[in-house]
DNA sequence: CTTACGATTGCCT
DNA sequence: GGCAATCGTAAGG
């Protein structure tokens, strides 16, 4: 059972697996790393709840949405219950939905079998704005709603292993990236 | 108000 | 492997 008020580093495993869907785009998660506030310095909610920050402390459920390098949107999952800030950054996946709606997003070049690989592009893919963060993240089997975000949890447990995370310049000896172990779609160091 | 800096990507050598 | 692009924030004057 997926309880998005755990903290990050709980809740990233559960997320492999599990499928997003926004805006005609269905992506299965198969990497992850986890942010976790005030005492994880690379966060971007280590500094409080002031600014850009503000929804990561709001109640789990909820979109983080970041501008990374003035480019790229970087999609988040807010854990931990209102108040405290965690989220689960959503590095790459695997397109099972809107193919041909993901490959225009992304342009004719981008391989066609990562389209969501990495989180700038995974972000493209499903077409996130910066307007989206703070926006509710439907939970379970869309029942009709074809529009909005939604998360279905995984139907079966997937088997991960753990990394260090990418990118970044602080607290960069903490293992917080989650892996599907040997996926195609996978960004960076398979391990 | 001004400046420096990324949770990145893709093109170039 | 190296590096420029690009813009919302955060930090500093």
């Amino acid at each position: 059972m997926l309880d998005l008020s755990l903290p990050a580093t709980e809740v990233a495993p559960q997320l492999l697996g599990a499928v997003i869907r926004h805006d005609g785009v269905g992506v299965r998660i198969t990497e992850v790393e986890a942010y976790m506030g005030l005492v994880d310095p690379a966060s971007h909610a280590f500094t409080g709840p002031a600014g850009r920050a503000a929804v990561m402390f709001g109640p789990p459920g909820h979109l983080y949405v970041d501008l990374s390098y003035g480019i790229h949107r970087c999609v988040n999952v807010v854990c931990s219950p209102d108040g405290q800030a965690s989220g689960v950054l959503l590095r790459a996946g695997e397109v099972v939905a809107g193919q041909d709606l993901a490959q225009r997003r992304r342009g004719p070049r981008a391989p066609a079998g990562k389209l969501a690989s990495g989180p700038g592009n995974l972000g493209q893919a499903l077409g996130a704005a910066l307007t989206d963060s703070g926006t509710p993240l439907g939970l379970g089997r869309s029942a009709g709603t074809p529009a909005g975000w939604r998360l279905e949890p995984a139907a079966a447990p997937v088997r991960w292993t753990t990394t260090t995370r990418i990118g970044i310049s602080k607290n960069a000896d903490a293992a917080w990236r989650f892996i599907i172990p040997g996926d195609p779609t996978v960004s960076g160091r398979r391990h």
